[in-house]
DNA sequence: TGTACATCAGTGAACGCGCGTTCACTGATGTAC
DNA sequence: TGTACATCAGTGAACGCGCGTTCACTGATGTAC
């Protein structure tokens, strides 16, 4: 998904990064030894602290890089949605479409399943891992109520009232939830589905139909 | 919550699951050592293998009697619901509020944290613990799903068509991920909100306003 | 164009510590006669 | 009512293994003159 680095030592870096983010995602940091990690890479064990400081190192690139693929992925989807249509509810419809296809194919490595995991075995990352996922999370939220004010603005109230704070919360509580519900039941649609109820129910808010 | 149990051996046993419970919820299995709940308890780290085979076995019990209360919590919930309306949506409203009151206080020992927790650490639970789990995530959808059929039946087809097992699916989702979302924004009131925005939309879904 | 030195990207062996697990043993409580 | 034995609910010491971390060393590649 990334462009290849040029040099040796960060394409290797970059594997290691790689190999642990799916190794996280599937079991945990605690979990994931450095032993199967450059055992995977090739690598011994020793070539692993060439790359990293210690594990916590690790931890903290990891979350980093993938808390900025995470954003940009989103950004550009925003962007794309916005470049459909001018009338913001129908652009967020449109992003909400997008997004839900996006989460129909691999159910890990997706947007919000590296919050999940940091935040369900909390005290086994550091301070600024901890901030970092945090920070990711406010971000969307932050995008997601502007966009609603937008709709709000341009639309009349709807029916019943809410809480447009509610409503932004909302998507990323299906996203993590629909993640946890996949999972668990081994069903990849689960949050594509989510997704799309969550269109119907934001249309239904603002369009009444 | 539990009635205190006669014998000192119970008590102890109760005890240390007590206290593997809160330390799962707050830091996941891996990262919780039989160490810490002994001397929590009061007792030497071979006085815990008098009690459980082994550390899976902690696990599989902690889980196991978890999920025993959280069933009967919900089958209770329901009970009461349904003692205060014959009609399905109206005590079904009435779950909801109730449900989303009991999630007001503690973000953590509540419904589905335990689920979250299980699922994003999966590879560390044996086969059978992540059976129990799952099976009890499935117990609740089903139950959610009934009573929208029911529901379904005795009220006109909302406004637009929505797949009842995807309505079903979200209350799971948005328990998830509220929880979620409430340790991630350190923001209790997370799970109740979406709750109640959960019970807005039924309510607009089928009654139309 | 060849040599000297520095940096890169590692290797291999060893260490130490936490942690799960075992095993022989023990004081207190319950039960049979 | 006292004695013998069994079960309960542990103790204390030791073991072993995985795993993170360190440290001295090394071949390959890059750079300066």
């Amino acid at each position: 998904m990334q462009s290849q680095p040029r040099t040796k030592g960060a394409r290797t870096r970059e594997r290691l990064l790689d190999l642990a983010q799916d190794a996280v995602i599937r079991k945990g940091f605690g979990a994931t030894s450095i032993e199967e990690l450059v055992e995977a890479a090739g690598i011994t064990k020793s070539g692993f602290f060439y790359h990293f400081k210690d594990k916590t190192d690790l931890g903290r690139q990891m979350v980093e890089r993938y808390a900025g693929h995470n954003k940009r992925f989103l950004a550009e989807m925003e962007a794309r949605a916005r470049e459909l249509s001018d009338d913001p509810l129908h652009s967020f419809l449109i992003f909400l479409k997008f997004y839900a296809e996006s989460m129909e194919g691999a159910a890990a490595s997706h947007p919000g399943c590296m919050v999940a995991t940091v935040t369900f075995q909390d005290l086994i990352w550091d301070g600024e891992t901890r901030r970092m996922t945090v920070d990711g999370v406010k971000d969307w939220r932050g995008r997601f109520l502007a966009w609603l004010e937008e709709i709000a603005a341009a639309y009349p109230p709807p029916i019943r009232r809410i809480d447009l704070v509610d409503l932004a919360d909302s998507l990323l509580a299906i996203t993590y939830g629909g993640m946890t519900l996949a999972k668990a039941l081994e069903d990849k649609s689960a949050i594509a589905r989510q997704t799309l109820m969550y269109r119907e129910t934001v249309r239904l808010y603002f369009l009444g139909t």
